[in-house]
DNA sequence: ACCGGATTCTATAGATCAATAGATAGATCG
DNA sequence: CGATCTATCTATTGATCTATAGAATCCGGT
């Protein structure tokens, strides 16, 4: 669709990058628009009308940013997940108890609620319905970063700092469910904040799979 | 809309009630179908034709069982939360320690799984877009739900079973993201079965809100 | 064989939605 | 001024979806 063969052509010293820098800036306008309504309505109750209503725009003008609905999806989508999977590989280099790399990977989870709660709840709710290609894309940083946390725990069990007769995978599996679903919650009755909650949930966490309590 | 006064004046022994049990039944397939696709597709991207496909007739006839397609929506929901508060309640009331009730509790969420998955599914991820009315009854229950919890919790804490310093509010919470999560992956990739996978929660749950471990 | 209700079908209205085509206003720059 | 590029707009197409109206079929009881 786009026929921008990269610009060869571009004249010396003058600055025609003006335009990419706002194209740039726009683009990112829009994919917050996006995520903000595929966050609240869905992939499928959202419309392309929708977005361009946040930011004041007609419907079609979305198109001279993206080729397609399912394009931004893929794009939100992406930037709910990245991230993830450095953070974690981070914490899990760190030369210290496997107990304090999963505080450390409790907090690491939680923090993007911070500031891109709209990306990571579309990354988590939504991406069921990217295209497959996409799909298998954003599967893979996902599955990647689940073994970062599976290695630190199967760690944990190896080294004597766990129980030994607990399963890694499933341990794995209770942690990202906890951590996942206060996506859903944050910002709504509850009024918790995010150092909180990570701490809390770690407590109650290592509490049940270290052998000794901290 | 449905007209169904008490049926007066049956006449003595015929019995028209093959009919009545008749619509009860294929409303109960219809219903499981509609389960199915929201599940799997969501409300909004599942359409009624994609429900009548599964059951072999035609779109339209399916109106002649359901009004519309967000009382359906409706009904698989309260389907899918039905039984939780009862089978909660019952859990609560029983005489033994607060440990031994979340075991209880934490086998009751799962269990549902076993024949109700695509009801429980919908329930979790769709009932957000149910019109108003119906949101605000599915979400009574809901919230009963979680005070029953939340009361044995605070209980266990008061008992002195439970950790002092810890949040009824966010052990319920932690409790729920874990259960709830397993909904998600129930039957993908991983090949746990619901008995293994509630003992294991629920152990490693206790080990973390409670004083000894067991 | 026929009647009447129960169930499903055909056909279509009416709305919404993603996406395309082409026009236009505004800025930039020679 | 005039040419070009950028960003947005208007207008529309074609597909899809929910829901309704009314005809056709099935089936048990007589």
């Amino acid at each position: 669709m786009n026929t921008r063969r990269k610009p060869e052509l571009r004249i010396v010293g003058t600055a025609p990058q003006t335009s990419g820098t706002n194209q740039r800036r726009r683009q990112s306008e829009i994919l917050d628009a996006a995520a903000k309504v595929f966050a609240q309505r869905g992939y499928y109750g959202a419309s392309t009308q929708d977005i361009a209503d946040i930011l004041g725009i007609k419907q079609a003008s979305l198109y001279y940013y993206f080729p397609s609905k399912e394009i931004a999806l893929e794009r939100v989508c992406m930037k709910g997940v990245e991230g993830f999977f450095e953070a974690a590989t981070e914490v899990a280099a760190q030369k210290t108890t496997a107990s304090q790399k999963i505080r450390g990977l409790v907090q690491a989870h939680l923090a993007p609620l911070l500031d891109r709660a709209d990306f990571v709840r579309t990354f988590l709710n939504e991406r069921h319905y990217l295209p497959p290609a996409s799909r298998k894309k954003v599967g893979r940083l996902s599955r990647a970063y689940e073994k970062v946390i599976e290695k630190v725990l199967s760690e944990g069990v190896k080294s004597g700092e766990f129980r030994k007769d607990a399963d890694p995978r499933l341990m794995t599996l209770a942690m990202l469910g906890m951590c996942k679903s206060v996506a859903q919650w944050l910002g709504k009755d509850d009024v918790y904040q995010v150092p909180e909650v990570a701490e809390e949930y770690a407590h109650i966490l290592l509490g049940g799979i270290s052998k000794r309590s901290d």
